[in-house]
DNA sequence: TATTTATAGTTACAAATGAAACCTGTTTCA
DNA sequence: TGAAACAGGTTTCATTTGTAACTATAAATA
């Protein structure tokens, strides 16, 4: 496969590099939703979500699902607890492992946020057919499959 | 079991959280490619590959073709420069204004890495069929352009 | 049981990053 | 002209981030 001339490397045409652009972007304008408005950082609001949709998991649990390391996550777990937006204990079976949840405080601001961020995503879709949103689902998939299985 | 009335924001269904994930994962492994081999940032290949590209340019010009900032792309052309990849001069017509280009070096580097990253390129295109790539390279272009002409 | 190995989470330190201040040189325009 | 505004690039400083070391539990094994 090493058969190219490599002054065929031209970044504007680089599939990886135009993924990258465009997902900086698209990161950065929905953080500046909620950055601005409400005193989260983004991986601060990675866990609200996945604690409002998965309640009672773990820290390393938390970090699975969204793909922090675990340095992350705890940081925005700090974070999120001293702002009194979510709840730690610790497991009585396992001590070492963490019991996450978001307390009231946590439970109203995922409300608060979350059609800001819904609403930047279906704007997103809006210029998109039916059909080329269902091609870019299959393709993300697609992609992330092999990205996550592969070894080098 | 997925009690999800409220609304709709499942993380692992969004698509900017989606793509931030695929999107990451190349990067990094992107970036394996050369950092452990070749002593080069990231920052600094993308300048190396944009010079290869379009010798002579500014690093204004290279900050905009790179969508990298103005800092970033000072700390890249001081990094090659020391290793000898590149050499600044200042334009004559206008001495605020840098004229930057490979060395020798810089080229041989280049030259090295190119083949690397664009094996990796084709061995991420040779699992879609060429229709699927076709989609993909509109549907970026599509979230692109919309991204970046929408006012934020 | 005692010893080692592994796991969950935190902390410490170093490197990367971004925003703003800071040159220096160029343009604008009264 | 000459002050003000602007543009290209660099430096500074505070924040963020990633890697590695560390603490404490739990599991494996011998």
């Amino acid at each position: 496969m090493t058969d190219n001339k490599d002054n065929a490397l031209v970044l504007e045409n680089f599939l990886p590099y135009r993924l990258s652009y465009l997902t900086n972007i698209i990161s950065h304008q929905l953080a500046q939703l909620y950055t601005t408005q409400f005193d989260i950082t983004p991986h601060e609001w990675k866990i609200l979500a996945i604690l409002n949709r998965y309640p009672n998991i773990s820290a390393a649990d938390a970090g699975e699902r969204t793909a922090m390391d675990k340095v992350a996550v705890s940081r925005a777990v700090k974070g999120l607890s001293e702002k009194s937006l979510l709840h730690k204990i610790f497991s009585r079976e396992d001590k070492r492992r963490s019991v996450l949840n978001l307390t009231g405080q946590g439970t109203d601001l995922f409300h608060k946020i979350a059609p800001l961020v819904t609403d930047y995503e279906n704007a997103l879709l809006a210029i998109l057919t039916k059909q080329e949103q269902e091609q870019l689902s299959q393709l993300l998939d697609k992609l992330t499959h092999h990205v996550t299985t592969e070894k080098s």
